[in-house]
DNA sequence: TACTCGTGGCC
DNA sequence: TGGCCAAGAGT
């Protein structure tokens, strides 16, 4: 039951309300104030923005409705090309989760989004925050909606100190207090657009205390440094802002990410075509296409070595006698690691390397960009492609 | 609980 | 330049 019973919870709820009918944003997948979105259209762009910036979310979002108008058509494609559609947009398992998902709506429900938050959040890729979102996107329930922006703002309005994410319980219970009976989901649309604009995360500066004249609120396109409290409809009512908002929320320390190194091998044969390998469906850049690639090791060591199975194709390319070492390096950052791969190039005759393994194919040059590949490895394809496309001429 | 899992923009 | 951050979910 909600426990938006006092006056400053369901005043402050109102308030956000009325701040979102005149400072709303308008985007793609956003219904009008009091108005339903399309479960599907829903579905789509919360995976797409799980830890994805809107404006880099507009053009897959666009593309994939345009191949996918339905959710029958989402479902009736294959994984690949799903992955093809997402190539470039990073975290692939929600691309894989996204296909499976509606799959099982199709199979399991005609097609129709249950109005169930337990069953939604069955769904793969569908945790509780896209359950919450669907329900109050799509189905005019009140659901607690709660990512990184609303965090940030329960935070401050509630002066919690306590560190994420052990915070999440008792930040849930102040947006559980705030949330109101109706119009949650613009409710919560509204929170984020406040966590966008206005309350915005602190960009710490390193040294002491900054002096007092700052530049004034001069917002750029993206997010401002500090949040911009004299703009906000919690106003009086957010206790953060009677001390210091910017130092909330609180994290725990992160971990320190590791370097790893690896080695990468274009290969190209007799007809300018180059050898791709799509990698193991689960894990790291599961299902996705790369350069024939090492292993991907702990770069610390002092003699470094490159997990290269034995008799695997790598092996055997490395020691091709046209094995031409690229004198830059590729450097690719992901989450918990920073990538550094030399690059060759091999130039063969096909028929030296015998036949490959199911997982391997080779691709005209030209072709590149319609494959699944990673940004990692359009990086590699990018620092080769001065030379191949020298030799391909014309 | 604490990792794993991409990518690009910002200061 | 490098660390932080983003409409989180799975294990």
């Amino acid at each position: 039951m909600p426990k938006n019973s006092t006056k400053k919870n369901s005043d402050a709820g109102a308030a956000v309300l009325a701040w979102y009918d005149v400072h709303r944003r308008i985007l793609p997948w956003r219904a009008h104030p009091n108005a339903l979105a399309d479960p599907y259209h829903v579905l789509l762009s919360e995976v797409m923005l799980q830890q994805t910036v809107v404006e880099t979310v507009k053009p897959y979002y666009a593309a994939f409705l345009a191949r996918f108008p339905r959710l029958e058509d989402l479902a009736s494609a294959s994984q690949d090309e799903v992955l093809r559609l997402w190539a470039g947009l990073g975290y692939y398992a929600r691309a894989r989760n996204l296909h499976r998902a509606a799959v099982v709506l199709m199979r399991d429900y005609g097609g129709v989004f249950p109005d169930d938050e337990a069953a939604l959040r069955k769904l793969p890729g569908v945790g509780a925050y896209t359950a919450a979102a669907l329900m109050a996107f799509a189905f005019g329930k009140r659901a607690l909606v709660m990512d990184a922006n609303i965090e940030r703002i329960l935070a401050r309005f509630g002066g919690i100190e306590t560190p994420l994410p052990a915070a999440k319980s008792e930040l849930r219970a102040v947006l559980d207090a705030l949330t109101p009976a109706v119009r949650a989901g613009d409710f919560a649309q509204s929170l984020m657009d406040i966590g966008n604009a206005i309350c915005t995360p602190s960009r710490k500066k390193k040294g002491g205390k900054k002096k007092g004249g700052q530049k004034k609120g001069g917002q750029k396109k993206g997010a401002v440094s500090q949040p911009q409290c004299a703009l906000c409809p919690l106003g009086d009512w957010c206790v953060g802002r009677h001390g210091d908002p910017a130092s909330l929320p609180r994290k725990a320390p992160k971990s320190p990410r590791p370097i790893r190194e690896g080695v990468v091998m274009v290969v190209r044969d007799e007809s300018a075509e180059v050898l791709l390998v799509r990698r193991s469906p689960h894990g790291l850049l599961g299902g996705m296409v790369m350069f024939p690639t090492s292993g991907w090791a702990d770069g610390s060591r002092q003699q470094r070595h490159y997990p290269i199975a034995p008799d695997s194709l790598l092996a055997r390319l490395t020691k091709h006698p046209s094995r031409q070492k690229l004198e830059a390096k590729v450097k690719h950052i992901f989450t918990h690691f920073t990538l550094y791969l030399e690059v060759e190039i091999v130039r063969v005759q096909r028929q030296e390397l015998g036949d490959l393994d199911a997982d391997a194919f080779w691709l005209p040059w030209g072709q590149l960009s319609d494959e699944a590949l990673p940004s990692v490895m359009m990086k590699v394809a990018a620092l080769v492609a001065p030379v191949l496309n020298d030799e391909n001429g014309a």
